[in-house]
DNA sequence: CTTGACTCTCCATCTGACTGGAGAATCTAG
DNA sequence: CTAGATTCTCCAGTCAGATGGAGAGTCAAG
């Protein structure tokens, strides 16, 4: 390897991120990560901080943001892509959704225990309008 | 019609309701829905429960739980199909993916709201391990 | 220089969750 | 009884997000 200190081959960056090899190279094209270059082959070759980007990747989209929106988020990190009023529009939007959705969890949340307490209370009639799940 | 009172056509469900009428049959055909009846002519029809069912389907979806998971509750709900082990370990489960969800979502506000504040100073240099977005 | 592990690109396929359209039947207001 | 709106089933297509495999090239150890 004619390569600069700690860059990862594919391979190396799967096993550490958990994240597949197929994964990685569809989030290259994507756009969602870059190499940091190719070996005189072509492999291609990873900066260390790819893992703690495919660690937020992996965060965000399993709280649901998908992936062009997550794409958005990084470009802004990545370019410093200023005030751009759109953006900051976007950003704000965001995070008052977050709010929402912890709100919702909560509601979720209390549903479903609801569920499992209910247990308990085998004999009750059902009565859709006091029902814990569905409201 | 010669239908019981209150029993909807699946175009005022949709309407009342916000879902297409597609994914209205398409959620009967997974068996989260079930409509009510028929009419003579075989048009579908709904008790106003389904409005509620909906909403459901569509607050647990919004938060990542796949139709499959949700048809699960559902059943739960439903057939009161009781303390099965199997049931009530899935469902602890979920709550407590419910609770981290709701720390991971804390933790991406945080990251949002950052890049939001960093607007403010931006003559700060990059610098990867504090970097408020990416950890 | 060979071998075995790793990686490359390209292209096809898969799952989940819909969505569209054809062609036919039903329902209801006038 | 007829027109127009609504619904039915069936089947095909779409989109996101991967995942699989062929066939070929690369790399590092011995």
């Amino acid at each position: 390897m004619l390569v600069q200190e700690k860059s990862k081959q594919i391979g190396v960056v799967a096993k550490e991120s958990g994240v597949a090899i197929k994964t990685i190279r569809y989030y290259e094209e994507l756009g969602l990560l870059k190499s940091s270059g190719r070996t005189e082959g072509g492999f291609r070759l990873f900066n260390t901080d790819v893992l703690a980007r495919l660690h937020f990747i992996k965060r965000a989209q399993s709280l649901g943001l998908t992936l062009a929106e997550i794409k958005e988020f990084l470009n802004v990190h990545d370019e410093g892509e200023l005030p751009c009023e759109h953006i900051k529009i976007k950003l704000e939007d965001k995070v008052q959704a977050i709010d929402d959705q912890i709100q919702q969890l909560l509601i979720l949340r209390q549903d479903l225990s609801g569920m499992l307490s209910g247990w308990e209370i085998q004999s009750e009639i059902y009565h859709p309008t006091i029902c814990p799940i569905i409201n």
